[in-house]
Formats: C-alpha cells, structure tokens, sequence
DNA sequence: GACCAGGCACATC
DNA sequence: GATGTGCATGGT
C-alpha cells in the first residue's frame, strides 16, 4: 500500500521532475560540498569548491596536504572558512588515517557503522553524515534537513518538536529501504523549499502540496 | 541595511 | 534536555 509520503513524493516528482542530485563529480566533491553548504547558500559553495578543483586539490591527500591557510583562503565564499577549514580536516584525517585516503574502501563499511564513524567527527552532523552516505556512497538513509523539518511540519506530518532522528525515522518507516528514492525525494523537498516554503513567503499558498491530505498520516 | 541560506558544537542553566 | 550563541560570505 502506498502511503501518504509516497504520494507526496510523486506529486513532487510529477511536477518538478528528475533533479539529478547531488552536483558533484566524484565521492570526495560531495562529501567536501556536504561540509561547506552547511548553513549556507549553494551558490557560494560552488564557489569554494571551484576555488579547489582550479588549484587541483579535490583530493583527499592534496587538500591535506594544503594546509590551513590556504584552504580557509580557497574556501572563504562559502562563509564560516575558518569553522569549515577545521572541519574539512578532521573529515580528511578520518579517510587519510582509517581509508589510506580512498572513498572507495570507505564506501565498503556497513551503513550503520560507517554513520556513527562520520558522526564522531567534529564538525559533522546528522545532516552531514547523511548526506554524505546517501549521495556520496549511495547508502539508503533518508537526509533530514531545514526544509524537510519546515515543509513536513507546515503539512501536519510530523509536530513542532520533532528531532532530526524522528524525522528521518517517520519517513523511513513509510517509504521503501531505496537510495534511489531518498535521493530524489530529499533533493525535491529542497527545490519545494527554495521556491515556495521560503520563510514569511505567501507563495507557499500556492505549493504543490498545499492541497496534500494534511489529516493523513499512515 | 535587513534577512536569508541544503548545521554544528559548545556554554550555561 | 532545552535554550542561546558564534561562526561569515554573497544574493535578494
């Protein structure tokens, strides 16, 4: 049977089509992106991380390599460099130390394990973590993030004090164990957000999912 | 010039 | 465990 969730996502589908997520060529981009969007602007990422790849150091033992000065100065558009140059080096000391630098043997850990090492960095989240595992290395877990909290929330799906973990776990538990679809269905959620659920925006009104079944939560 | 953007850690109570 | 704060750039 298909839940409410399920139709939500194809109404989002059927409206705004495929969003070919996550933008990024390699394992190591998205995870590096996963970091700087935090809290922050696509637009400036994309800046930070064209920054990398025309100095050629969007690999892990290079980015090192680099030192902190000149990551914090490549990265400075996508804001907090100072935080996220940190942060960007623990997250290299964990593959270059557990991974000998590769993704690859680093995408072969079993989910659940691989979670609570990328959670055991300093610097990344729940929401870091999950993006990483879902669109780096294709692992089937549902990213929670602002939009999703907000949009779900406006809806009636889930209440004002839901946690990420409940989030993720009320979506889970309706939809199937796919990578594919949580791909998808995240990045819908936040093409929805950016151009209707903005805050104080009326244009929510007009959502495509303003007249979705709010009393339906199987 | 104010507000916002694909969070997270840390201090304090 | 809840709440408040620092982190910083660039677009609207």
């Amino acid at each position: 049977m298909r839940t409410s969730l399920q139709k939500i996502y194809e109404r989002l589908f059927a409206h705004f089509g495929p969003q070919h997520w996550w933008p990024g060529d390699s394992a190591f981009e998205i995870g590096v992106g996963a970091i700087l969007t935090q809290n922050t602007n696509w637009s400036n990422v994309a800046r930070a991380i064209a920054n990398l790849k025309k100095e050629h150091v969007l690999h892990p033992a290079r980015l090192y390599a680099l030192g902190s000065r000149k990551t914090a100065q490549l990265i400075k558009p996508s804001g907090y460099y100072r935080l996220k140059t940190r942060r960007l080096r623990n997250f290299l000391q964990l593959i270059l130390s557990a991974y000998g630098g590769s993704l690859t043997r680093m995408k072969h850990v079993a989910l659940p394990e691989l979670r609570l090492e990328l959670l055991s960095v300093n610097g990344i989240g729940p929401e870091t973590a999950d993006s990483i595992l879902l669109y780096a290395f294709d692992k089937p877990v549902f990213v929670v993030d602002a939009y999703t909290k907000r949009i779900f929330e406006r809806h009636h799906l889930i209440c004002e004090e839901a946690r990420y973990d409940d989030v993720q776990a009320y979506c889970m538990e309706r939809l199937p164990k796919n990578a594919r679809l949580f791909n998808e269905f995240h990045a819908l959620i936040v093409r929805l957000g950016k151009e209707y659920c903005l805050k104080n925006n009326p244009k929510c009104r007009i959502c495509p999912l303003y007249n979705e079944n709010h009393r339906d939560n199987s």
